[in-house]
DNA sequence: TAACATAAGTGGTTAATAGTGGGTTAATTT
DNA sequence: AAATTAACCCACTATTAACCACTTATGTTA
């Protein structure tokens, strides 16, 4: 079964004092009623956090289970990728506090920009983003390789 | 499964001041019902803004749910295309609000040439599109290369 | 071809929603 | 018990979306 959620678009908005995030409205508004308004936010693999879906998430632990914890790449792919994952819900007004050691982990001063990526939503310090989207374009070779696997 | 829409011809119309456009009648006649006048806005690859059809638009992203986020070039590839793009519908009139980003991207002022290239519509600052025109001459040899792949 | 009818393009107003800020109380933690 | 954190509530403002109205084309019919 393939995902249910289809983020896209990016906003900025901003983090309050409380460290409080407001999940944009068209984001939002696609959350299952089944999920309940659950969540669960992480490190990305990137310099940001990743939200996803509750469903979305016992989906990605049964592939995680797939891994045997007998390779050291995969008890340090574990390690990482689990311990940092807070399950959260958010507020009547839509929005959710982001766990201190996120902040940290993604630099996240005051703005965020919040962008759909599919089956999950990343939060970024702007300034980051900005810097990857200039450092990390893709080269021809790889885009040769991509055109062999998605036709779009 | 290959597109169900073939969008063609030229038209020049204005963006007024709350950044709505006007789809063309003739292309938006064109829309499915099952569509429900919603559609997908994302940075072109030139300096323009495309329109697909939200089934069209599913179509592409069921290509790029295949790609996995361990790749880092899978990632760039993911982020850098979806967050561009925004899921609207037309009003009652037939128009769209075009997000800041994209008439910043297209550079777009007054007015807006919408042209149809079979699956997508495209949005262009019309003195950019007539530049385009003269510098982005197909040259011989890149003929071809078409006539082997393409039989018109 | 003139008159009419319909549709298309454009403009503005109003009402609803989204984003943001803060306060109060309940629950944990130290 | 004090302090911190979390859940809940209310409120203000700006933006967005829905609605209404007018003008210019287009096309049809007498």
């Amino acid at each position: 079964m393939s995902s249910q959620y289809t983020f896209t678009g990016q906003f900025t908005f901003s983090i309050d004092s409380k460290n409080r995030i407001n999940i944009p409205a068209p984001l939002r508004k696609q959350f299952l009623t089944k999920d309940k308004k659950t969540f669960v936010v992480t490190r990305g693999i990137d310099q940001c956090a990743w939200i996803y879906p509750i469903s979305e998430w016992n989906f990605i632990q049964n592939e995680l289970k797939q891994l045997s914890s007998l390779s050291k790449t995969n008890r340090i792919f574990l390690r990482n990728h689990l311990r940092h994952a807070n399950i959260l819900k958010f507020d009547s007004q839509g929005r959710f506090v982001l766990p201190q050691s996120l902040i940290d982990y993604s630099a996240i001063k005051k703005d965020v920009t919040i962008i759909g990526v599919l089956n999950k939503i990343e939060i970024w310090n702007p300034n980051l983003l900005r810097k990857i989207d200039q450092s990390d374009e893709i080269d021809d070779q790889s885009y040769e390789e991509l055109s062999e696997r998605v036709n779009i």
